[in-house]
RNA sequence: GUCUCAGUAGCUCAGGGGAUAGAGCAACAGCCUCCUAAGCUGUAGGUCGCAGGUUCGAUUCCUGCCUGGGACGCCA
């Protein structure tokens, strides 16, 4: 438990006992004590409204409750220095300063791991992002995705959730047909022979660049060679290439994954088989119109969905299902999935799955990434120069720089429809929030170095000595991180890490410009500063890299 | 039509049953003989889409409506 909660704890248990002597309540419907940090300064450290919250039971106005309470107030060997009756009834409380300096000695010896906390009960949370078909580049809605997910699962971890990440290859499917087919008819055109696009082919040049290759490496061996042996070459070569490309992209972009899964595997090891067997033992199953369906409908779903299509062959639905049985016998607690908007409406239909084999519906949770839309001299950017098509994660980055792309995606919550301005995620000026906090860590970074040419060094000996109101105000920012780790965790809210991120920096800033840090008069202060500030720029460092932004030294 | 996400400052977005609704950008006025001005300080800017309901109290929860995005295949 850290040093804030630690305090929290004793207020709430202080207030509890208070209220329980007044006799308004009882041990058994007293609600739970909610303390808040006022917006306004002036309202306090903390505030309650336990007293408005008791009117309905004591039949008494709030303020009178409050007097009642604050009477049996005992505040001896608490940190409570003193409590304000304010408004309609908050009960403000005032802190001694002194507990904040237990802040910085907790950043300085935790160090990096400092915001780390055990809230996630070593939970076992698998969480499935990105997931693209390997069949072409990773795109805008990819990159949001990415980032997202890689976000949440460092969130995730940090809070003490046991997490696993993973990505589903998509390379069993009518897609990885097409680009079989897509690759043999480029590389024919490469000898200068005859061929067809598939009809639904991929037009990308990443195809022609497959089909050169192969040309350079095996010369036209393979339009002598059976159109099978010749399919599966292809099939493997191409899902190869565009599957490199993929896991270098996200490497690239700083997205991590633990397992790769193939949906191919899925086949071969008979799973498939053994999911629609138990969906069929379980009675959800039938026949209809030569196709196998799944009465998804018992389970909420708007419609059932076919299982078995009337060619023989499964629809995308079927192997997604065995999929995630998978996943539920591998032991999590909690499967976490990032989708697309586009695939919003799938969600009942694969929680009803999951209720139809038998378990918890609540056991998926699937969090949605709604839509990208690139501005540009404030007109909709769609096109990508190169391509013509739509703008890859690739190029994203080569246009923005990656700090400023991961920063700008961790901004938004992912269920709000994203405006991605170009102009100003490229800008390399004050305009831009990614520097901001950048900037920040640079500056404490710049100080040190200062401070160690001098002869200063961080000493929290004399902390009590931070007690002007900008030292607080850091002091308390930078004490309240474990717990924001614990709520973006809670919440599945990653973008709650970059408000405080700028909210954090923003406090620093403030107090860099009210109070000089070294100063060769005043030994004492000058080492607790520097032991705030160092405090500082490991909280910084340590949020930054939840939302993987790099943390420079100089900027 | 059904489902879903959103509607908060000029723009992009946070927030969230309670006190005077926040940030960034844009606008305006100040601040470098001083540890990085990619910074700070201040001013201005809002019937929190609309109408009902629940509540001591709603911008927040519920219902309906309006507007915008997305989804509603034996596609993946």
């Amino acid at each position: 438990m850290n040093a804030v909660e630690q305090i929290q704890n004793e207020v709430k248990q202080a207030l509890h006992a208070a209220v329980l002597k007044t006799g308004l309540a009882d041990e058994q419907d007293l609600p739970e004590i909610m303390l808040e940090a006022p917006k306004n300064k002036a309202n306090g450290d903390y505030a309650t409204n336990i007293a408005m919250q008791l009117t309905k039971l004591a039949k008494k106005p709030p303020r009178a409750i409050a007097e009642e309470i604050l009477a049996q107030l005992d505040t001896a060997g608490t940190s409570i220095e003193s409590v304000d009756i304010a408004g309609p009834g908050f009960m403000n409380i005032v802190l001694k300063k002194d507990y904040l300096g237990d802040v910085v000695k907790t950043v300085l010896s935790q160090g990096e791991a400092y915001g780390r906390t055990d809230t996630g009960a070593n939970e076992k949370i698998q969480i499935e992002f990105v997931s693209a078909n390997p069949t072409g580049d990773l795109h805008l809605g990819h990159a949001r995705g990415a980032s997202l997910g890689d976000a949440l699962s460092n969130i995730l971890d940090f809070a003490g959730y046991d997490v696993s990440r993973e990505y589903y290859i998509n390379d069993a499917g009518k897609q990885v047909e097409n680009l079989a087919r897509s690759v043999e008819a480029r590389y024919f055109q490469q000898l200068g022979l005859d061929k067809d696009m598939p009809e639904d082919g991929y037009q990308g040049p990443d195809v022609i660049e497959i089909a050169k290759q192969l040309v350079e490496e095996h010369g036209d061996k393979f339009v002598h060679v059976s159109d099978e042996e010749r399919y599966d070459f292809f099939r493997q070569y191409g899902l190869e290439v565009e599957l490199g490309k993929l896991k270098q992209d996200l490497a690239d972009f700083r997205v991590p994954f633990d397992v790769w899964f193939s949906e191919t595997t899925l086949y071969e090891d008979g799973k498939i088989a053994t999911a629609l067997n138990k969906l069929r033992e379980n009675g959800h199953v039938y026949e209809e119109d030569g196709a196998t369906w799944f009465r998804s409908t018992d389970f909420g779903d708007d419609k059932d969905r076919v299982l078995i299509k009337n060619d023989g062959s499964y629809t995308y639905l079927t192997p997604d299902i065995a999929y995630h049985e998978d996943k539920l016998r591998r032991g999590f607690d909690t499967l976490i999935n990032i989708w697309g908007a586009d695939h919003h409406g799938y969600i009942p239909r694969m929680k009803a799955a999951i209720q139809a084999l038998g378990y918890d519906r609540d056991t998926l949770e699937v969090e949605v990434a709604q839509m990208v839309q690139l501005y540009k001299d404030g007109e909709k950017f769609k096109m990508s120069k190169r391509t013509g098509k739509a703008v890859t994660l690739r190029e994203l980055v080569e246009l923005v720089g990656l700090d400023a792309t991961r920063y700008f995606f961790a901004m938004r919550s992912g269920d709000s429809q994203m405006d991605f301005d170009l102009d100003l995620a490229v800008s390399k000026s004050n305009e831009n929030p990614v520097y901001y906090a950048q900037y920040a860590h640079a500056r404490i970074s710049s100080i040190l170095r200062a401070a160690g040419d001098q002869g200063f060094a961080a000493s929290t000996e004399h902390v009590d000595l931070l007690t002007s109101e900008k030292e607080i105000e850091l002091l308390k920012k930078i004490g309240d991180f474990p717990q924001l780790v614990g709520d973006a965790a809670r919440l599945r809210a990653p973008h709650r890490i970059t408000t405080y991120i700028q909210e954090l920096a923003a406090a620093f800033h403030s107090f860099y410009n009210a109070e000089k840090v070294l100063d060769p008069e005043n030994r004492e202060l000058t080492e607790a500063r520097i032991a705030l500030i160092t405090a500082a720029r490991t909280t910084i460092a340590n949020a930054l890299k939840l939302i993987g932004v790099n943390a420079p030294e100089r900027m």
